[in-house]
DNA sequence: TTGAAAGCGCTAACAA
DNA sequence: TTGTTAGCGCTTTCAA
């Protein structure tokens, strides 16, 4: 059995109510009596009961992060921005894996109620986000990475149109003009990141395929290698992310295909392994830690200031070249020593 | 203000002994009044506040989880089993990230507390580790991946040395001689997959070195280049997990070294990545799944019966062989197509 | 600066 | 089967 703030109070030979000013700090404690109650705290080796401050307080100081798959960098390093921000303002944070599943949505964003949370950080699916804007739920809400349709909700997202423009920039810059898409089907940003894509290539005059699939290595490789078997090759594949682009990579691998000779593969996600494969994978690299951090920006205003009209942040991310979408013969081809080094396309907003 | 169980009972014209009643299935309710209750509940929106219920029915239902770097697809992959069982049995899991920092792991331990969680599964640093034998904690342990030094603590790690054993024999089967070795210095799986690696060298006749880093792709990197540059170059490297794993890649391509040709490389951690670089790394693959369940049924164990001496479970390991491990010349040189193929060694227990 | 006392929302005796 | 009541551990008036 541990003991309460009464076992420090009494061993202390004070009330209870000087023991929670002495923890908290809010009044001041003589002290004398301070020195008595860290020794009692000390002795009865008493932990303060959350559950019951924050019944008692009706402030949870916690904060929901709902996430998407904590499989993908992306969300990891979005979740050590936001802990990190978070915690510089005294406040815990719940973290929730939904495994892009609307049923575990529901049931994490219930829980968050049941938690009485000061406020929830979220990467919804497609499918709850579109439920989003008309419901009432009980908590400040920010979503990242995804968006809902109507915008009534605050978000942070990569600016989607613009880095798949700059991307199928590149790649028609590169002579590839026939060009493969492989999009994410559970989120708002599969879907802008293929219109951008769809936009960038009407107005190039390049020919395009487009696929959607679940967020999953598998689902891609599956795509990848039907779609080679099916039709023309593709000069070029793009993947919407990162698990989509290993995918893409394995399949193209498995169909005894070379990168960048045979097939040029560019996608979204700077991740660590996409530079060790073959010559480096050319791909957009997401503002990570900014957008963990305007996300707990957005959070915090809205908290101070629930009348503020929802806010919709676009950062802008930038295009990592890497020796997979080397210039496409006739044009002349990129050795092996400058295909490797990273040179960076910074994005022309 | 969000509305309470008070409310509830009131538009049902009930007490509110029989909503707690209705809402935990734990005595029957009349279906008349069962009905009514629901329809209270829709009306007021109510959502039962977890803070209360935990107080006083003195039991938190939940479980700490932490964790020591979800960047880590180890972690991540643990993660996922542990929620799973723990929703099974109705517990939430409070998840933690602490860095490999002892300062976060300590703020952590102590949060458990105030949380009154039922129990923890941890991965401690060795520092920490250190100091857990000793140390009267406020709820049962389960230490996952790295152990405390004398085993007072229920644990569930892979087989370390027999792992290091079968990359060690692996090698020296095709042939290689001069092998370098590069440990984490955080954890005691480090020191358990080095002691493993020396012991193996010295029954096999292998010259080694062995090199201790944090646990960071550019600590390895750093490190391995540092060795390449100083002394004569091994003809193998050995990483003791994924991310010095990836810092050895790297350190080796920059150093303009082709793999296997002009060096091997194996390591731990069948990350997704590992057979896309190159012919393939040859790596370590950890029972994932099984070491997050069967921490989770340890702790469930040692909940039903506290008596119980701790228990240290040993899960064995494979080998996946890929092209980085190609037979050393002057035997015959596996082809590419061969060394693609993933063959698996069965770990021989 | 300190203490007494009320009560946050809920569960669990106990009584009816 | 239902209601009454006490109280989980804490914070926060209010008075002294």
């Amino acid at each position: 059995m541990s003991s309460s703030i009464k076992d420090v109070a009494r061993v202390a030979g004070v009330s209870v109510a000087t023991v929670s000013r002495a923890l908290s700090g809010v009044a001041a404690v003589s002290p004398k009596l301070m020195a008595r109650i860290e020794a009692a705290i000390g002795e009865t080796g008493y932990r303060p009961n959350l559950s019951a401050r924050r019944l008692r307080s009706r402030h949870s100081g916690t904060i929901g992060l709902i996430l998407a798959d904590l499989r993908n960098p992306f969300f990891t390093a979005v979740s050590r921005a936001v802990e990190d921000v978070a915690y510089q303002h005294g406040l815990r944070v719940i973290l929730c894996n939904t495994d892009e599943n609307p049923d575990k949505e529901a049931i994490y964003l219930k829980l968050m109620e049941e938690e009485r949370v000061t406020g929830v950080i979220f990467a919804p699916t497609r499918q709850t986000a579109q439920t989003l804007d008309q419901r009432d739920i009980g908590f400040p809400l920010v979503l990242i990475d995804r968006v809902s349709p109507h915008g009534k909700q605050d978000a942070v997202v990569l600016d989607n149109s613009a880095a798949s423009a700059m991307l199928m920039e590149h790649l028609h810059a590169q002579g590839y003009r026939r060009i493969a898409g492989i999009f994410g089907n559970a989120s708002s940003s599969g879907i802008e990141r293929h219109d951008g894509f769809v936009a960038a290539a009407l107005r190039l005059g390049v020919e395009i395929q487009a696929a959607f699939v679940p967020p999953q290595i598998e689902a891609a490789q599956t795509e990848v290698r039907h779609l080679l078997e099916r039709s023309e090759r593709p000069q070029a594949w793009v993947a919407s992310n990162g698990l989509l682009l290993m995918g893409v990579v394995r399949a193209v691998r498995a169909a005894g295909l070379v990168i960048p000779e045979d097939v040029a593969v560019a996608g979204f996600d700077n991740e660590s392994w996409t530079e060790l494969v073959g010559p480096g994978l050319t791909v957009i690299e997401q503002p990570l830690e900014a957008i963990g951090r305007t996300a707990m920006s957005i959070l915090l205003e809205r908290l101070a200031n629930p009348a503020l009209p929802p806010r919709k942040v676009l950062l802008g991310g930038r295009c990592v070249v890497r020796g997979s979408t080397a210039a496409l013969a006739p044009g002349p081809q990129v050795d092996a020593q400058v295909s490797h080094a990273d040179s960076i396309l910074h994005q022309a907003l």
